[in-house]
RNA sequence: GGGGGAUUAGCUCAGUUGGCUAGAGCGUUUGACUGGCAGUCAAAAGGUCGCAGGUUCGAUUCCUGUAUCCUCCA
């Protein structure tokens, strides 16, 4: 039997023969393509070929390709395990022609592939062509169909399909085209004797599945809806690696394979169950399921994570951590994992895949620790969750419903999910008021939206200019005019939005704060300055945001004249782009002190301060952070030039080896900067110092975590490293100079803690000393009165815990004790009484007692039977408060 | 950006009409038993109840602000 690997190497070896060029597969996480979070095809990588922006390195091209998917029409997550063949991540087998050869040869290699070199059984085999499509204009693919007749001698295996499954076409325009399917039966003889394989095609039957499927890619969709035919015409062909495997293997389902086998073995010998005990398909036992989900999902969390993608809160991280944390979850319930599992299958992988993808075998310490974090992180959060579950349980064990509000509760709040939920409650023969949930998410969604509105008045335009231009990058100063303004409600009042002709001001963006400054109105009949406070970007538009405006009593012909001088704050400007220029630099030394790994997650660059999150698995020592401030330090001294370069093709920027951040949408042209080419390089559009000497000096201020896998520093810059570092000297001279100017400094502190810890205790043993002699006083004093051993009196007590004290050692030394004692604190009667616990009845209860006597002092209390405390704010009705106190015996 | 929650001993956490000498388990120290290890038993030490205000006779508990962490939504 052929192993995964060498049907892998087959299929590369088989194109090789046919000339092609084996490119290496994309990384999983696409990184350059704003609509893509995931490669979730063979050709996504290729899309700038098809699309002609770019010329692909050869005609013929074939390769393995990592893919991700996680929702779509036969793809949605929570499927996932329950059936033998979906997958989040799967390998994509593919060759293709870029304008070389087309459907003769595509159809006959694949067939030659398949039954040649796979010795696939011809007769278990069926191929689909596309049938036209009237409404579309596009005709039957008889080209495809002669193919196909020639190749398997008659048409009897042919089926024909409709524009749904049988027309690929990848977005409303471009290049697209009629596709032909091969699927192959995989059923026992009997069952084909009873129904023939080709009228279960395209059925979605687990052992009759579509294998490869061939696109001719040769028209084109033009915007109107018409097509053009293709000057040259594209194969593009993509073969789901893990079911072709399961084919040639003979296996009724892709987890069978070998693919999979080694991760399944694992599991059993970690769990102690075996997997498909109960028959292989069966998705009622739990245990089957659970092992295929977590052998898919570790496989797809372990790559996207080699390539670059660590779990986190939102985007394309967050579906990396919803993925992992459903393995746990099923892993914990299934396979009572209660401790972290999913890290330890990834030397199974690492070795398993290390000649095809060798990125992981590189990366694998770095990925168990990531896996190894967020696991323990939501084990916590798993154990939390059930242990409320098991309160309401007890709660509710009448109910036997747990209403929407709480399953919501857990969630939001406790991040405990709400299938698991519904499952625990389940086996508990609990029901989980569904409804309930979803209104409670639905009104959370409602806050969010509209928590993010702002009623803004419509624009009132002042100028008609269509082309608003940003002038920063050159200048700090514009005299210009006003296009178009508008009122706006915030929470917190009214402010206006301005929009200029031409403006120097900085909207926020990448992380770069927004500029401030002033801009002066000279209109023909007035002058004014507004305060601009912030200038954020709204649809490609810089928005001044100024508190108050006169725009309301001027005249539109005034305004329309108006001549604005438009002027940022320079002194903060000067400062944030320190603190960006600096931020860049950080960058480059982290990963030169760090490693390759670290990746931007998030900056903020603002006049005081610069705060950078980045992947990274464990706490930077202070020792790197020193290393990193060292270089960045070396590289203002050695004031580089800013080299900066505007309307850079992007592929041109990638060769030059720029640093692009992920998450950040970047169009065809961009603006690089860069401080020595061999140093820092990167896609920016903020502003920056025109030599990194202007730096100045560059501090460390913190270092701490964000989430799991990503750390946060921040830093401070030029003048206000300086200050900063002024600070903290003088916090130091100031305690010298309390200290007495010690020689250790840190020593003399210490020694003081100490002594007063010391004395502390001193004053706590003399006061105790006090109260013993108290108490030996009052012992004096008992009376004996129904049975009982009375002591009350009015005494002087250091604090409220020494009464309290007191009383209970006056408890421990009498046989049955009905002790009442006041006392006079800071001007405020204190009360307290003690009966012994045989004493105490419905009548007899201290808290009672208490709350009465203390009445007689206006105030109140309470406690227990035996003991209470009272307080109140007239003094003088202390005395009465005792004896109404003593009167309940 | 908005919502919810958490913050109590070295660690993990209990602690409701505001008054319970602020507790448990683990860990630490000491003592006893044992030939030693391990263990068992007994005892002890260890707390600004995140921080700052407020309400109250009295706040770990209620309110406001703030910091940090967790979590959901956008």
């Amino acid at each position: 039997m052929m192993t995964s690997h060498e049907i892998r190497k087959a299929f590369l070896d088989f194109f090789v023969s046919k000339q092609h060029l084996i490119v290496p597969s994309a990384p999983m996480v696409a990184k350059n393509d704003p609509t893509l979070m995931f490669q979730n095809s063979g050709m996504a990588q290729f899309k700038d070929f098809f699309l002609g922006n770019a010329t692909p390195p050869a005609t013929r091209i074939a390769d393995t390709q990592k893919c991700l998917r996680v929702s779509g029409k036969h793809n949605d997550l929570e499927e996932v395990g329950f059936d033998t063949y979906h997958h989040t991540m799967f390998e994509m087998l593919g060759n293709w022609s870029f304008g070389d050869y087309f459907k003769t040869e595509a159809l006959h290699w694949a067939y030659e592939l398949l039954t040649e070199v796979y010795k696939l059984p011809k007769d278990r085999l069926y191929v689909s062509v596309f049938e036209g499509d009237k409404k579309d204009n596009v005709p039957f693919d008889q080209e495809a169909f002669d193919i196909w007749k020639s190749i398997l001698g008659s048409d009897e295996r042919i089926i024909y399909g409709n524009k749904k499954d049988n027309f690929w076409e990848m977005g409303d325009v471009g290049p697209c085209g009629p596709c032909s399917e091969i699927h192959i039966d995989l059923r026992p003889e009997e069952e084909i004797a009873r129904k023939p394989g080709k009228d279960l095609v395209n059925a979605d039957h687990p052992q009759v599945v579509e294998i490869w499927n061939v696109v001719f890619m040769q028209f084109e969709r033009r915007a109107d809806g018409s097509l053009d035919v293709l000057e040259d015409k594209c194969i593009d062909t993509g073969m789901g690696f893990e079911r072709l495997c399961m084919a040639i293997q003979g296996k009724q389902s892709n987890y069978d394979t070998d693919i999979f086998q080694n991760t399944i073995q694992v599991l059993e010998e970690m769990s102690g169950l075996k997997y498909g005990a109960n028959g292989t398909l069966s998705s009622d036992n739990y245990g089957d399921v659970a092992m295929r989900v977590v052998a898919d999902h570790i496989r797809a969390v372990a790559f996207a994570i080699t390539d670059g993608q660590l779990p986190s809160n939102n985007g394309a991280g967050y579906v990396i951590r919803r993925i992992l944390r459903r393995a746990i979850r099923y892993g914990y319930s299934y396979l009572n994992f209660k401790e972290p599992f999913m890290s330890k299958l990834v030397p199974v992988l690492a070795k398993q895949f290390k000649d095809v993808f060798p990125e992981l075998k590189q990366q694998e310490e770095f990925v168990t620790k990531v896996i190894e974090e967020e696991e323990k992180t939501f084990l916590r959060t798993l154990d939390m969750g059930l242990k409320r579950l098991d309160q309401i349980f007890e709660n509710e064990a009448d109910k036997k419903e747990i209403d929407g509000k709480t399953v919501f509760e857990l969630s939001d709040t406790f991040g405990f999910p709400v299938d698991l939920t519904a499952l625990i409650a389940r086996e508990k023969g609990f029901k989980v008021d569904e409804a309930g949930f979803k209104a409670e998410l639905a009104k959370q969604k409602e806050r969010s939206r509209k928590d993010a509105t702002k009623e803004a008045a419509d624009w009132f335009e002042v100028n008609e200019l269509d082309n608003p231009s940003y002038i920063g990058y050159d200048h700090q100063e514009a005299v210009t005019k006003l296009v178009q303004y508008r009122k706006v409600k915030t929470k917190k009042g009214e402010e206006f939005h301005v929009v200029l002709e031409q403006t120097p001001f900085y909207a926020e963006m990448g992380g770069q704060v927004g500029d401030t400054g002033v801009l002066e109105f000279k209109t023909p009949k007035s002058e004014f300055t507004l305060e601009v406070v912030d200038c954020q970007l709204e649809a490609g538009l810089h928005v001044h945001i100024v508190k108050k405006a006169p725009f309301e009593d001027i005249s539109i012909e005034d305004l329309r004249a108006a001549q604005v001088t438009a002027k940022i704050d320079k002194t903060r400007h000067s400062n944030i782009i320190k603190n960006h220029s600096a931020t860049h630099l950080m960058l480059a030394a982290l990963r030169e002190v760090l490693g390759d790994h670290i990746v931007q997650r998030g900056s903020y660059q603002n006049d005081e301060v610069t705060r950078f999150d980045f992947s990274h698995f464990s706490k930077v020592t202070d020792e790197e952070l020193q290393k990193v401030e060292d270089i960045v330090n070396t590289k203002i001294r050695q004031n580089i030039a800013l080299d900066e370069r505007r309307n850079v093709p992007i592929d041109e920027a990638m060769t030059l080896g720029a640093t692009a951040t992920f998450g950040e949408k970047y169009g065809d042209f961009v603006r690089v900067i860069i401080f020595d080419p061999k140093f820092s390089i990167e896609l920016c559009g903020g502003n920056h110092v025109p030599a990194t000497g202007e730096i100045g000096l560059f501090k460390f201020t913190s270092e701490g975590s964000v989430s799991a896998g990503v750390r946060r520093v921040e830093a401070v810059t030029g003048i206000k490293a300086l200050e900063r570092l002024r600070e903290q000297e003088a916090i130091i001279n100031e305690l010298k100079a309390v200290m007495k100017s010690p020689q250790d400094l840190v020593a003399s502190i210490k020694a003081l803690q100490e002594e007063k810890t010391a004395l502390q205790k001193k004053v706590e043993a003399l006061e105790n000393e006090k109260l013993q002699n108290v108490k030996l006083d009052l012992l004096k004093t008992v009376v004996e009165k129904d049975g009982a051993q009375l002591i009350s009196a009015k005494v002087e007590v250091a604090n409220a815990d020494a009464l309290k004290q007191l009383t209970y050692d006056l408890k421990a030394k009498l046989e049955k004790p009905y002790v009442v004692l006041g006392t006079e604190l800071n001007g405020k009667p204190l009360l307290a009484v003690m009966i012994d616990d045989s004493l105490v009845s419905d009548t007899l209860h201290a808290g009672k007692i208490v709350k009465e006597a203390a009445k007689e002092m206006r105030g109140g209390g309470g406690g227990q039977p035996h003991f209470a405390t009272a307080g109140g704010s007239d003094v003088n009705g202390l005395q009465k408060a005792i004896e109404k106190a003593v009167s309940f015996l």
